[in-house]
DNA sequence: GTGCGTGCAAAATCTTTGCATACGC
DNA sequence: GCGTATGCAAAGATTTTGCACGCAC
């Protein structure tokens, strides 16, 4: 009987498109950590031990070692992006093809986090790349602000 | 005699305003931290370990906790910001007011960085946070890109 | 003099790594 | 079967914290 896997990573994704193309293999747990920000959907971050709990609770254990190497291989293959955000450590989110490049809007006071697109932001980032003769990848615009209950 | 101090925050300077507005003092430790930063100039940023090692070729001997202490004390007052360039650790830089929004444009592959600034990310970035009612603070662009040698 | 800030050292976190085993290719 | 990836546990790095003393106000 044919297999009825229903992830997104299967035969012929970028993923193993990508993986294979550095001798590198296509394994359950980093499907099922891409799989996890594919689910939770582009623009929300959370850090290494997050994805660790969330797993968990999906019935699916992978050690926290693998998480921490499998996020440092998405990164590199910019299937994810780094972020920080002030306080505790770095988190981790989808970098989403309908999302190139959407950026943070966070109240200095109560650390609400609001997500946003600009292509007037992007532009500008495009030309101050190209001006110096970088090639763009993406951009992310973090506003620091305070919002309207802090006001 | 007079004092011959030449630091940047004595007598009335934003820091010690700050400092006193609520309660706190202004140490040796506090302004040796920040008028490195001063000196190192803006768009430059150095981690934690990086502050204490430049303050030891000073001869200034201030503990590591201090300094972790002084640098979250700092961001908050927001004479510095906090960033991450995906590597390491976090990053300081000072808030400078000749330089209030300017951006990161970062090559993914050597982690040279260059610094620019753009009004019309500053706009961009004013509209998104009073489209939902933030008042805006400042803003940060991070350009992820490919630099010219390494493309 | 009062009480915040510092230094020290220990603790708590967070992240990486060595090694034997498991499994994708 | 070969060689990469995993899990575990220990090591390493980074950041925070408790406490006694010092100093800014």
């Amino acid at each position: 009987m044919a297999p009825s896997l229903t992830n997104f990573n299967h035969s012929g994704s970028p993923l193993e498109i990508g993986l294979h193309h550095d001798g590198r293999r296509l394994t359950p747990q980093r499907q099922k950590v891409l799989n996890l920000f594919r689910t939770i959907g582009a623009g929300i971050h959370i850090s290494a031990e997050e994805v660790h709990q969330k797993l968990l609770e999906a019935n699916s254990r992978v050690s926290l070692a693998t998480i921490y190497r499998t996020l440092r291989l998405l990164v590199e293959m910019e299937f994810l992006h780094e972020l920080e955000l002030s306080e505790g450590g770095h988190r981790f989110e989808l970098a989403s093809q309908d999302h190139p490049d959407h950026h943070h809007l966070v109240c200095i006071r109560c650390g609400r986090t609001e997500e946003f697109e600009s292509d007037q932001v992007l532009v500008a980032g495009k030309n101050a790349a190209e001006s110096i003769g970088f090639k763009l990848i993406e951009s992310t615009l973090n506003v620091r602000a305070v919002c309207p209950d802090c006001q």
